[in-house]
DNA sequence: TTAGAAGTGTGACAACAGTCACTGACTAGT
DNA sequence: ACTAGTCAGTGACTGTTGTCACACTTCTAA
């Protein structure tokens, strides 16, 4: 619904959305868009969420950031405008659906809306400062410090306090392995900030 | 000099420069903006390098990338368009000249250079990547490959196989201890990859 | 219903990085 | 020339993370 977007940007934009956006829905677990592909769209979501994550040489997976409502990729505006390759992988964490941007009118918006250079901007900043967390969290904190903050996040952007998630899939998104990851929850289970079921996992009020 | 921008913006946003940019230098050491102080001016880099690195609470360093001539940094580009606290600390790496260009000129000169538009989408991408491999470095490297790979990036910058570091000042750049790199660069020595002396180091030729 | 797959729990061990303690070498300033 | 401070080397130890091996449970599909 272009609505969503009444109090974010003017008119006139708007109808250039409606003119110029395509409508795309994708599926839980589908690639929006691969490690080196080259960015044909830019993507705002409508509803659902989008994962952008990091790999490397052996196929590690690392979480870097998550894409909702209302929200766009920092990375897309940039690689789009000089057409460079995805130095990032963007998968559906649930079923999605975004608005299609082409990426000539991107450049445009930029110099004719207000509303939309100061959204690239506030978009641009958001991430940049998010990939800084990232690097704090590698740089200065311990596994299970991440995977509390991990879980943290988790909850925030699904709503809720239960996580479904394998611990494999834990671990594959924060670059360890599944054995770590398993004791380290079961430690935290011990210590009553959360329950494990098998595919699921239950923060408790007391979870910090 | 202006002219080292002739071939990479029009006449007239060089004129921009010349009327609205001051001149700063600095010396090897000069702390340019901390963490947490307000965006008040946008550098351009026109000799000399600048360091920019992050902190965490307890006062560890990591050296994000460097800023060298010709160059700017992407963060004050977006901090300083909505007035935010920085969330970096930028460092003379040398002696370093850069023009200060004031904040609310670089927001018209998007509307209305397009080389100025494309210089800044050309730096936040560039320091996007630069941002990405250092998550890749800190999540999927071991230190020594790190620190192979921090001596050769400082041996970059300096354009020189001299290094004139302490240990210790590297350990604090890598958010290490200075025993560590003093270890591993005793083994790296020991594979003859490079000579140490008190405050230096150099790299030998078949350095990879 | 049953076989196989997927998920979890754990012990043992290795590798890596951080810390502590101490030594000795070099350097700058008085 | 002496002293205090900085820098580097190293052994011993600890805690964290990754890996291997294996057991056990739960789910799924034939």
């Amino acid at each position: 619904m272009i609505e969503l977007f009444e109090n974010t940007f003017e008119p006139e934009l708007l109808e250039e959305f409606n003119s110029k956006a395509k409508r795309v829905s994708v599926k839980e677990g589908d690639i929006i868009l691969d490690f080196g592909q080259t960015v044909r769209v830019i993507p705002i979501v409508l509803s659902g969420t989008l994962k952008i994550s990091r790999l490397d040489d052996a196929g590690k997976e690392l979480l870097l950031y998550y894409v909702s409502a209302k929200e766009s990729c920092a990375m897309t505006f940039t690689c789009c405008m000089q057409q460079f390759p995805s130095e990032v992988k963007a998968t559906a964490e649930e079923d999605t659906e975004f608005l299609a941007l082409p990426i000539t009118a991107m450049d445009e918006w930029m110099m004719t809306f207000p509303t939309w250079k100061s959204f690239v901007m506030r978009t641009i900043r958001t991430r940049f400062n998010e990939l800084l967390r990232s690097i704090d969290q590698l740089a200065f904190q311990k596994l299970d410090e991440r995977l509390i903050h991990y879980l943290k996040e988790k909850s925030k952007t699904t709503g809720s306090a239960l996580i479904n998630l394998s611990h494999e899939q834990i671990a594959n998104e924060m670059a360890s392995s599944r054995e770590v990851i398993s004791r380290l929850l079961k430690r935290l289970e011990n210590e009553n900030k959360l329950l494990l079921y098998r595919n699921q996992i239950k923060l408790l009020p007391g979870f910090c």
